[in-house]
Formats: structure tokens, sequence, C-alpha cells
DNA sequence: AAAGACCGCGCG
DNA sequence: AAAGCGCGCGGTCTTT
């Protein structure tokens, strides 16, 4: 590892660069083309019969979530109109006013401040509040949220996705743009396989209708581990950070330990990772659970590392921490929590304040490969719209050379992929999902295949870290992970 | 009927 | 209030 010195990488990508480099950025993007013409080319199957039965099963759903709206509200209410909801939950039965009686909570402004947000947000706060018997005041809130959440699912995916198979070829041939972004991503569009849903059960149930076309092919999935983490110690050059990621541990786990200053033998391990763990306390019980120590410590330092990414705010973290089922944290405790981060890595905090710097000096920012970001928001005289400015300094140079390694790791992929078309062997790329790589390949290759994309994920570029990589094999998209 | 602003929400 | 970064898309509602 020569840090003093350029690496060549793969085709001809120099690095660290970290000057604004239109030259290298070049190399490194049209590197990656290949591959994602293949992507295009390729596209990925869609069981049509059973995403049109999941349509039509979750339209029955919305319909009875509907008319049992309608009926509560005593008039026709319109779920999906944020207009229609905010009448009469708030005009009409001043929901807002008993929610500030009951908890202090108040229920925000939508964007543009027209009105109060109906959004997820809000009636979730709603949805909680509470008569003197402790049942739920009005059932409204709850089934808004419902309907919406089958509603997205039906109208944004399960609808319009069997009309998006080319008739050709029976596949979803998605379009990535890689010029989109000001961050180097790529962006995904018509239809946008970059946010599939994952995160509830109706989701999986979508993914599990990508599938593969012959029995004989399997779905692999490859990803880049805490790539942004690992990019931003290696780009902070911060101690601790770095020390973490070099001895193989936990980041967020570490991060939990540090800041709450907890006695690491007193919690229990992660039984996942350490099913043997003997328990060396009398009667066989850790003083800290991991179940506990997961919810109540790691959760936090979790939300706050991603926050911290972000340049998240103290009432920002508060909301995320909640949102991700964690603890109650007043916004001075977040304050505290975030400063807390920044004095264990301060040279992540010192790294940041750089990128400000940069930004304001040169009025834009760049990452270790060259690609840089104009930020002429920090010129503003409004002070929102600086802050706002500084946020996208802190955050780009971080995504940008994420991105820039999964870019290099694609250049490489496309001389496996010709080395398999060479032998005749399906090698298909179908997706790429910023930190992730999906293939389609004959199942007498796989288990050569993974090996080598974990090592060509992991591989394409020395960092002062390690770059972990880790892959999955199915039959359809929703078993991959 | 088409275009666009706004809101809300899916993903990393 | 550009309120946490980066996207695309569908629905509602208003304007042209």
């Amino acid at each position: 590892m020569l840090l003093d010195k350029f690496q060549r990488l793969e085709g001809g990508v120099f690095f660290p660069i970290d000057h604004p480099s239109p030259r290298n950025v070049a190399r490194l993007d049209m590197r990656a083309l290949p591959l994602i013409d293949r992507m295009h080319h390729n596209g990925i199957y869609l069981d049509v019969a059973k995403c049109r039965k999941l349509h039509d099963d979750l339209g029955v759903q919305q319909l009875v979530l509907g008319e049992l709206i309608d009926t509560i509200a005593g008039r026709p209410l319109n779920p999906g109109s944020g207009d229609q909801v905010a009448r009469v939950l708030y005009d009409d039965l001043g929901l807002h006013k008993l929610l500030k009686e009951k908890s202090g909570q108040e229920i925000g402004r939508t964007g543009s401040g027209a009105r109060l947000s109906s959004d997820d947000e809000a009636l979730s706060m709603l949805k909680g509040l509470r008569d003197g018997e402790g049942n739920t005041l009005d059932p409204l809130p709850g089934l808004i949220l419902d309907w919406r959440e089958v509603a997205k699912i039906r109208s944004t995916y399960t609808g319009p996705l069997p009309s998006k198979v080319n008739p050709h070829t029976n596949r979803i041939h998605t379009v990535f743009n890689p010029v989109r972004t000001a961050t180097g991503r790529l962006a995904s569009s018509n239809p946008n396989c970059q946010n599939i849903p994952i995160k509830s059960a109706l989701g999986k149930a979508i993914r599990d209708s990508f599938t593969v076309q012959n029995q004989n092919h399997r779905l692999v999935s490859g990803d880049l581990s805490q790539i942004e983490m690992v990019g931003a110690a290696h780009a902070s050059n911060d101690p601790k950070m770095r020390k973490v990621f070099l001895d193989g541990l936990d980041l967020h786990t570490f991060t939990a330990i540090s800041m709450f200053r907890l006695n690491e033998s007193e919690i229990e391990p992660d039984p996942e990772k350490y099913p043997g763990a003997v328990c060396p306390f009398p009667g066989g019980g850790w003083p800290i659970s991991w179940k506990v120590f997961k919810h109540k410590y790691r959760l936090p330092a979790k939300t706050l590392g991603f926050g911290i990414l972000y340049g998240v705010t103290p009432s920002g973290l508060q909301l995320q921490i909640l949102n991700a089922g964690g603890p109650y944290w007043s916004e001075d405790d977040c304050a505290l929590f975030i400063r807390g981060w920044y004095a264990l890595y301060q040279g992540v905090y010192e790294w940041t304040c750089e990128q400000h710097g940069r930004a304001r000096r040169y009025g834009k920012v760049w990452d270790l490969l060259g690609r840089w970001r104009l930020i002429p928001e920090v010129y503003s005289s409004i002070e929102g719209v600086v802050n706002a400015g500084l946020r996208q300094a802190g955050n780009m140079p971080i995504q940008s050379l994420a991105q820039g390694i999964i870019k290099l790791a694609m250049a490489t992929m496309e001389r496996v992929c010709q080395y398999y078309e060479a032998k005749g062997v399906t090698c298909w790329p179908l997706l790429q999902i910023h930190d992730e790589l999906i293939f389609e390949v004959e199942d007498t290759i796989v288990e050569e295949f993974v090996a080598t994309m974990k090592k060509v994920m992991r591989g394409v570029v020395d960092l002062s870290v390690p770059i972990g990589s880790s892959a999955d094999v199915a039959m359809s998209w929703g078993e991959l992970k």
C-alpha cells in the first residue's frame, strides 16, 4: 500500500487524485459503460402472473380499507389526497390540537408551508392518540396509513411493472443514466429498479416476482459492505475508525461501547456471530443482553453514524432514531450525542471541516478520484441555504468515492463477462443498486463466480482499510441477502 | 388535454 | 425552513 504514490487502477484510472480531474472521472465513468450496456440489454425477468396476483389481492384490501375510511369519516374521503385528509383530520376533527394538548407534539407543515402535513410522520403521531381508557382515539389515521401503504405498492410497483416487460424478451429493461446525479451515482428509470421495495413484507412479495428465467440459472448479488463508512475512514484517515475496520470489528458496536462508556465484558456477544459464547457470570445471565444492547445503544449509534455522513441535525437525529424503532431522546440529548461522535472520531470532524472550507473557498468539493461538485449555495445570504450547501459538501466526496469504487468493480466485471461469454456460459449483469451488483448466471459456475465477484469488489482499489464484500445466491430477488 | 407544482414515499 | 445526502415516480390539484 503506497499512499504517497498514485495507484494505477482498472482502465488507467489514477488514485488518489484529490483535486478536480475531469479526465480521471471520464476514464472511470467510461470504463463502467460496457457493463451498463450489458445491463440494459439483459434486463431482468418478471414473473408477470405472480405480480398481477399480488396486485389484485392488494386491490381487494385497498377497496375494503377505502370503504371503511369513507364510513368512519362519514363522507367520501380520498386518503391519497393530502388536502382532503388535512381538511378532515385537522379542520373538521381538530386532531392536531388534541395531539398538542395530550403530548405536546406538533404536526409539521408541508414543504411549501401551505398546510399541516398529512405524511407518515404526522399520521403516525395521530395514530398514537388515546382516550381516557387507553383506546385508540380515532381510527382514521391508522386506516389512512394502511391504505397508503397498499396504494403505494399498487400504483408504483405491482401495477406498472408488468406493462414494462418487453414482449420480445419477456424481461424488464431499465435505463441507467450515468450522468444524471451530482455524486456519480447511476440513476435508474423506466422503471426505476433501484427503489423496488424491500423493507416491508409487501416489499419482499414484490421482489419475489423477480426471478431467474431458467431453472438452471441463479441470481447472484454482491455488495460492498458499509462502503461509505469505509470510504470515510480512508478519506479522513481517522485513526480510531480505521482501527475498527483493520481489526475487523463492528463499527456501530464499537461506537456504542465507546460513547456510552460501557464495559464490553458485560455485554453478551452477538449470538448470530458467536453462537457458542459462554457466559462467565453466575446464574448464566449477562448484565447487558445482546438484545438490550442492540436496541438501546447500537441502534442509536448506527443511526447517528449514517446521519453524520449526511450532516444530521439534532431534531433530525431524534426523528430518525424513533423511526428506526429506537428509544426516545430529547433534542439536547441528540445534540450532545452528535458532539460526542465527533469527539470520538475527531479525524472525521476535521475532514468534514476541510470539505466545508473547500466549498466556501472554491465553491466546489471533490473526491479522491477527482469528481467535483459545485456548491454555489455557500455564497447565499440565507443561512438555511448555506447550511444545505455545507451538508452537500460533507456528503458528496464520500458518496462519490463509494460510487467510484463500484464503478471500478463494474469495469473489471466486464472482463469476467467477456471470459464467460467466450466459453458460452451464461453470465448476465442485470442491475446496479448503488453499492450492489446483481447478476444472473448459470448454476455450473455459481461458486467460482461468487468467489471472483467478491474478490473483484474488495480488490479494485487499495485503501488504508480493507474493503469488505459479501454475496448471496437465490432463485428470486426476494430470497437474496 | 397537457404541463407543471406540490406532496408523499420507495430505495441506497 | 433548501429542516438529513442522493435519486424516480405516481397521485392530486391547478394552470394553461
